[in-house]
RNA sequence: CGCGGAGUGGAGCAGCGGCAGCUCGUCGGGCUCAUAACCCGAAGGUCGUCGGUUCGAAUCCGACCUCCGCAACCA
């Protein structure tokens, strides 16, 4: 989850820094199979489950500086009610039909036993531990009933096969719609469009009710109170992004005010996730959205590949496995993590995440490129003028550079635009560099003791490279950007942080953000005092994989 | 022949028809204002394999191999 959290919040940033309205909803997906399935396996009930998973995970985001408008969750009321609307808007409009098929039940509590939540004896191969859905000595598919001796995973329950009632989404009524939207999206990365346009072009009815005691009650009549019968977790999840808006409109004191994106066509939608999320996200929610009707569909679906650790996939603490965020945090700046993930991070294929190269980045890249760019500059201004210079007459050369990386302004939120994070990354890193290749080469610190002038000249333009700089790491390095912004002689805030607010209810993350467009060349005026320089990172020593897990 | 993504110097990646590039690492040199950092130079690749198109292919086409994801009751 934090590999697709950060990049939302430098979009985010980066659409606020540039001036225009943003708002960023999410929340913790609280339903479902697995949710009651590790629940028993805790020995507590669902709700407490998600109620320390979600604790942790807010915390987790608000100490990376997630700045979420409303981060919430989907056992709230509000998410309970506008998902039982939009199921009786498209069970009006006649897209949700009634179906008997037969399902395995775990018998004593009733619940839906998914099927590779289902254990026996292979039929082709033998194999004793064979699953529902395959079997993994001999790589057959399977179908449950297939099983000799079928029993729940992890334990030798018995499992119970019979008939059951459900009401499917009739996806097939927008696939014509589904193609024609997608194929219109040229923009889309590619394992995104192709994936999607497969997907669509044979749709099936999709359950959206599910025979489970934990869950959004289907709102309709004999539905409503039965126990076992519930909203499937895959409609209501998505549904999320939607209530999370709604609420926050409300605490925001205009209620309507989530019209302003989900009905306003000129509003751009950017939806973030993991790969295999994307048919969620470009499939099942726009096929629900055109069902509910004037609703805006998403318009830019960016799905990043996984970052794997050992060969498993990396998740947050709710997983249980191997890097637990907090613990990261506990040791390591929130840059430092967002600056690995943003630059190394799976957005093209999957990626492993090991600590030496996080260690490797942090000390060569971060540290010595960026870093170190800034701290040599506010040292020689601060010791020798202890303000901004006043510049005399700049050399073409001086010009060149200061147009040249004024126009990387442009050229990273074009990328950004595009969602291309590590392009933009690379390009404000390497123009770094090459500021550095400057300061080298003008040596201010020899110039100072023949030409005071001169030096001064030479400090201010790279102040004002390194403040230009410094807008365009915003989005990745909000609490060193916020910091070196101070440096430089400023008293406003670039980069707000969000806050955890507890409702009574349930605890969200907020915050007040501006959109301010702050991403214009830099305006130094000479004479500004600046404080005492201090480093903006740290340097980290090796460590073992065995210390740091 | 189920569908899609990916295979590029020691590592990680970019390029996607025109002398094979970036970051790190390695080796050599320079500089010394700065968190021993910064700069310059060098070595290192038959761009997964085989075949084709082309004056010219990592780049287009075909076949194959390997890895990853998906294959709808996993969300």
């Amino acid at each position: 989850m934090v590999g697709f959290a950060v990049p939302a919040d430098v979009l985010a940033r980066f659409e606020r820094l540039r001036g225009s309205r943003v708002l960023m909803a999410s929340g913790t997906d609280e339903h479902g199979t697995p949710i009651t399935y590790e629940a028993d396996k805790k020995g507590i009930p669902p709700q407490k489950f998600v109620d320390e998973n979600n604790a942790i995970i807010v915390e987790d985001l608000r100490r990376l500086g997630m700045t979420y408008d409303i981060f919430t969750r989907t056992t709230t009321g509000n998410h309970y009610r506008v998902t039982q609307d939009l199921f009786l808007k498209l069970y009006e409009k006649g897209y949700l039909v009634k179906k008997t098929q037969l399902g395995a039940f775990d018998p004593t509590s009733g619940r839906t036993l998914p099927d590779r939540y289902i254990e026996g004896k292979c039929p082709i191969c033998g194999f004793p531990d064979a699953r529902g859905d395959q079997c993994d000595n001999c790589g057959n598919q399977l179908d449950p009933t297939d099983l000799i001796n079928p029993h729940q995973r992890g334990s030798d329950k018995p499992v119970e096969f019979r008939e059951t009632e459900h009401f499917f989404f009739d996806l097939p009524a927008f696939g014509a719609q589904l193609a024609e939207w997608i194929e219109s999206h040229q923009n889309w990365r590619p394992n995104v469009r192709k994936y999607s346009l497969e997907f669509v072009r044979n749709l099936k009815p999709r359950a959206i009710t599910r025979d489970l005691d934990w869950g959004v009650p289907v709102p309709l009549p004999d539905w409503e109170n039965n126990p076992h019968k519930k909203i499937y977790v895959w409609f209501d999840a998505v549904i999320g992004y939607l209530s999370a808006s709604i609420e926050w409109a409300a605490q925001s004191g205009n209620p309507e005010a989530w019209k302003d994106w989900w009905e306003n066509p000129d509003s751009w939608s950017y939806y973030v996730m993991g790969k295999d999320n994307i048919t969620f996200h470009t499939v099942l929610w726009p096929a629900i959205l055109m069902g509910a009707g004037n609703l805006e569909l998403p318009d830019d679906i960016v799905a990043s590949e996984y970052l794997n650790m050992s060969g498993k996939k990396l998740s947050t603490s709710r997983g249980g496995q191997m890097i637990f965020v907090g613990d990261f945090l506990d040791r390591y700046d929130a840059d430092a993590l967002r600056y690995y993930l943003m630059i190394a991070g799976p957005e093209n294929q999957d990626t492993d995440f090991t600590w030496d190269e996080f260690i490797r980045r942090n000390n060569d890249e971060l540290v010595a490129t960026w870093g170190n760019l800034v701290h040599r500059t506010l040292v020689n201004v601060h010791r020798n003028f202890g303000e901004v210079p006043r510049p005399g007459q700049l050399q073409p050369h001086d010009s060149t550079l200061l147009d040249e990386v004024e126009s990387v302004l442009d050229g990273v939120a074009k990328l950004l635009g595009e969602a291309r994070f590590q392009a933009a990354l690379k390009l404000a890193m390497n123009t770094a560099a090459k500021v550095n290749v400057y300061l080298g080469t003008e040596q201010p610190w020899h110039v100072i003791k023949k030409d005071r002038e001169r030096a001064g000249t030479i400090l201010y333009v790279a102040l004002r490279c390194v403040d230009n700089l410094k807008t365009m790491l915003t989005p990745f390095l909000p609490f060193t950007s916020q910091k070196l912004h101070a440096l430089l002689g400023y008293d406003d805030v670039i980069a707000p942080q969000p806050t955890i607010r507890d409702l009574g209810t349930h605890r969200i993350i907020t915050g007040e953000y501006d959109s301010i467009n702050r991403w214009v060349p830099s305006q130094l005026d000479a004479g500004r005092k600046l404080p005492e320089p201090v480093a903006l990172f740290k340097r980290l020593d090796e460590v073992t994989e065995e210390s740091a897990s």
